[in-house]
DNA sequence: CTGTTAGCGCGTTCAA
DNA sequence: TTGAACGCGCTAACAG
């Protein structure tokens, strides 16, 4: 009950060992005597003695901590990977600091400067449009960084995330497959590297079909509600695609939106495919057909990356790029065009025309 | 590019100034010359020089830090929290670190001992079910806490969390005015207080209509999958309740499964209310009705009591509770019972009953 | 195996 | 207004 915090000096009087002594137990380095080792967790227990990470940290010049940065805590892409990256982090007995960027770029920067101040020992970031300041910080100061999900086609730093064009790719071919030939793909934004892949992976798709022209991109803005209001007029419109390919969750959520809006039914008026799956798409009908990111993986590959950066720090850097698979649910279907005639349609037809 | 980082030593000298003072332009306390201050600011950027905030909490005994403890970080209500909280402490330039206790009382403490360690100034804790131990510890620690959602009918600590007994009943309330007799609160379990409460809420307000009798708890258990296979057999069963409120998102998911699996049709075939609200229910059909908790009030008490304590330690505990508001949308309907002939009611039995 | 000592980088005296 | 000295709590190195 002490107001000042006891110290491992406090401890070690009390034990009647030396500080280096007491020390040694809780670092268990050298051997120490089995009977001195008990009287020093002893008295350390009977005082409630927590050891100052501070002191140890800046004495030691480790911390073993890690700083992760992520753009956005409500989105649960980014809350696996760090769930993932926590476990493996805790199972090395690491500890990890979250920082928001919230896709600010001068966020970003601050709070890795946070990060850098309270010397983690490595970083691993889910970078934002514009990260270009943040990692010219990064490559001033020497510890491990890790790129995540966000990658570019090169980046300096090792890089770990899904093969983003093949799996828009391989999504666009099974909705070509179902019979559609008006898609448009909705992102947020292309000036992130891993949309910009998902983009390229969807036009080189309709490309390949011959159907480059009846390919639209859509890039209404960073939020739900940008994103409804961006494709609400194109739904109710009467060149209406007659699938859509969302690029991210965020995404996903304003088409969703937008879809109610507009009065449609899914999938008999439009198909829609997810990027990003998770919990709810597979609880509420209709149930979503997503690409499932290989979250746990990813964090897997990006840890192992990093704690190679602590033994050998002047490695080259490694990109690795995993699959992630399509999951076909109940959101996706033959377009109403192939099928007789469509109320659903012709209502959404007599809406947008004049009377 | 140097190996050592940088110190405000180096700072100092290339500044043409003594270490003190570069200190105060850093911590702007004292009056420096300004132009000493600029020359300062202007090494410090030319050397990459990043303050040691291990050496600075050191020294200076705080750390402007807090640290907050969440059970799960997939859990939406806890993210909306900690986001909130971040945002609150960012604007007074505290920091604060996550840990979470993954509902485990082992972890909860070994990692609250974690940020005891860092010398965190306060702390904010959503508990889990028997945080004993880790209380124990924290009252022996001099610091600020607060506990946030979790909360006990009488805490040691100052609380805030939503009025969660009047909740659910108002929301049993309105179940009962749609004509529902036969309800069932399904939650994951009584020993957390707040969930206690909801339990309460409901059964007072059934008692209050008479219906003691009729009003159901069920306790499936703590995960999403757990709580699916618990309720399935009371909805596939003969004597099915025409209203489910769930108690908690884990358990609303862990009953949407369970409805899917009976093949029952909300509203027509049950009625659904759900405790804590999110953007994926109002995206999917039906649009699930709900009560939604005050996040960012509950968020700003949390802080505004922490940081009173750090003025005034030894103050009168505290405890907040704040209204959480209904939030009627598509799946509370009147019960099947008060409508003709019901098809899907007549298939749920002949499923239930033998040949 | 144990005790002693010297900093890690910084903020805070206090004297000049 | 500035500069020099001290110590926050700890670990590492070395002597015993």
């Amino acid at each position: 009950m002490s107001q000042r915090k006891t110290t491992i000096r406090e401890v070690a009087s009390r034990a009647g060992v030396s500080l280096g002594t007491a020390s040694n137990v809780f670092n268990d380095k050298t051997s120490v005597a089995a009977e001195s080792r008990q009287r020093v967790l002893d008295a350390a227990e009977a005082l409630g003695y927590r050891p100052n990470s501070l002191a140890a940290g800046l004495r030691r010049q480790r911390t073993r901590t890690i700083g992760l940065v992520v753009p956005d805590v409500l989105n649960i892409v980014f809350n696996e990977l760090v769930e993932h990256l926590e476990n493996l982090a805790l199972s090395q007995a690491y500890e990890v600091i979250i920082v928001t960027s919230r896709e600010d770029p001068e966020r970003e920067h601050e709070r890795v400067r946070a990060l850098l101040s309270r010397r983690v020992d490595g970083l691993i970031i889910i970078p934002t449009r514009d990260w270009s300041a943040t990692e010219r910080e990064m490559r001033h100061h020497r510890i491990p960084v890790v790129v995540l999900d966000r990658v570019a086609a090169k980046d300096h730093f090792p890089s770990v995330a899904s093969d983003n064009a093949a799996a828009t790719r391989a999504g666009t071919d099974y909705l070509l497959g179902l019979g559609h030939r008006d898609l448009a793909f909705v992102i947020n934004s292309t000036r992130l590297w891993n949309s910009a892949a998902r983009v390229d992976g969807f036009l080189a798709a309709m490309r390949d079909a011959g159907l480059q022209d009846r390919a639209r991109v859509l890039l209404p803005g960073m939020t739900e509600e940008e994103t409804r209001a961006g494709v609400l007029p194109v739904l109710a419109g009467p060149d209406r695609p007659t699938a859509i390919f969302t690029g991210s969750n965020v995404a996903t959520l304003g088409v969703l939106r937008a879809v109610q809006d507009a009065g449609l039914a899914i999938p008999q008026d439009l198909s829609l495919l997810a990027f990003d799956d998770f919990a709810w798409l597979t609880v509420l009908r209709p149930f979503v057909s997503a690409i499932r990111q290989p979250t746990e993986a990813l964090a897997g590959h990006a840890w192992r990356i990093l704690t190679a950066g602590f033994e050998a720090p002047d490695r080259a850097a490694e990109h690795i790029r995993l699959p992630a698979p399509l999951i076909a649910r109940e959101t996706t279907a033959a377009p109403p065009a192939m099928k007789a005639f469509s109320p659903a349609r012709r209502r959404a037809t007599e809406e947008a025309g004049p009377p």
